[in-house]
DNA sequence: CAGTGGTCTAGACCACATG
DNA sequence: ATGTGGTCTAGACCACTGT
């Protein structure tokens, strides 16, 4: 980051190559996300104020608050006026906000309980060397689950997770939510998932779950969750009834 | 927007309340949506250059790249380095980017072509009062038709506007690209829309249309389509069958 | 009060597109 | 060469949150 006031053209170091520019603010939002990423400061923890980053970084206040910017709307950082930036928190209000996107058709939202059915050990399936980019054999932990809304059964659903990266997992108890236990337990941070939807009928097996019939229509929902440096950490196969809910899609 | 150049405390023009404060790139923001909404510059015109607009309302460059940066965010200009900041236009590729996100398992995406079924106009009924806003015996437009991709008959759709906003609409063409026409021959150009997803059984006539059997899962698609001034105007009931084809949505 | 994030300015210069 | 958006700086001041 050491540059003199106006080489703006030679930006980035030893980068002498004609390849594409990089903006000042893109390096120090990259330093902020490995600082992050190496737990330099805890989830929830302060970072430093936005004055003594530029001075550290040797910057301007206002190149450090476009780096900020980035952060923010990556839910990377929360900044609180008046008090500060902080390192974002996976709690349940986070995690309501952010990943589950099933709503009751009429009432109160509310998180979801969850009851364990079985945790396992095993290779990896052609989804998850796919959806994780696996090697053919790697092993993998399975586990699955129902989870109740209001009271009533109406998701059933399969996570599959490297075993590689999350060593042991299948020994834990589980919490109601995982992301939080993957932050502090593994050190893996979510930030972002991509979701593919289906309408798909219901085996033997998931109506008996849920209490619905076989070939009941059911909302299959294949989740992909990415960790802060961008690799696929998590798949996630949820089948929900949608007779009293529904998964809301904000397009803008 | 003139203003003493520090007079940064009670900027907001006549506001002598004790209400919150209005930044000025906001009234900046604002000034520039409502000339876009009245047409003052035509879709996928040019507007004037960042100093001009800055010239103009009397404020800093910065200040105008803000409030451009937001519109920017909400899909309303394009900027393009190097050729100037233009008024957003509702051709496929940005329909199919911001709005349609159903895409094939596996090949490349398309845009999807359409077949009219019906038109007709008639009294709202409960949907249409609760999402378009509109009072008990208001008229309004149905459409349904029938949509293909790649080659298949994939999705019916019913679409209900309020005639009141669409004078005529029911007599002209109606071309695939709805909301093209919308912006273009009734002024109303959408912005953001929100969807509620559910699988549901197939009833005997979306089974005929779609090639299935009654009973078979579709991804039903309620979406509501808000204009640029937040009101909602079309309310759009899709339903998809999902053996080749997925919903696509984006957490982060 | 001091400390934090948020806004605004004026001016300089860079990168990209087009003539 | 010119005009456009994009980056960066230095400094000032405002708004919010605590002591």
């Amino acid at each position: 980051m050491a540059h003199p006031p106006t080489a703006q053209g030679t930006r980035g170091g030893a980068r002498g190559e004609a390849l594409g520019f990089r903006p000042l603010y893109r390096q120090v939002k990259e330093v902020l996300t490995r600082r992050i990423a190496d737990g330099v400061w805890a989830a929830g923890e302060m970072l430093p104020s936005e004055p003594e980053i530029a001075a550290d970084l040797g910057v301007s206040h206002g190149t450090v608050r476009k780096a900020l910017d980035e952060l923010t709307v990556e839910n990377l950082v929360t900044r609180r006026q008046g008090k500060g930036t902080f390192v974002a928190r996976h709690d349940d209000e986070r995690i309501l906000f952010q990943f589950f996107k099933l709503f009751p058709d009429s009432g109160e939202r509310s998180y979801p309980d969850s009851r364990i059915l079985e945790v396992a050990v095993r290779e990896a399936d052609q989804g998850a060397i796919k959806f994780l980019g696996l090697r053919k054999g790697a092993r993998v932990v399975r586990l699955e689950r129902v989870r109740t809304l209001g009271g009533s059964v109406c998701i059933v659903e399969r996570i599959t997770l490297a075993r590689a990266q999350f060593p042991g997992i299948e020994k834990r108890h589980l919490p109601n939510n995982l992301y939080e236990l993957y932050r502090s337990a593994f050190g893996v941070t979510l930030v972002r998932a991509t979701e593919r939807l289906k309408a798909v009928a219901a085996t033997a097996r998931e109506a008996k779950h849920l209490g619905l019939k076989v070939g009941d229509p059911l909302l299959a929902i294949d989740r992909i969750a990415y960790a802060i440096d961008g690799r696929p950490v998590e798949w996630r196969r949820s089948l929900c009834r949608t007779d009293a809910i529904h998964y809301l899609s904000d397009l803008r």
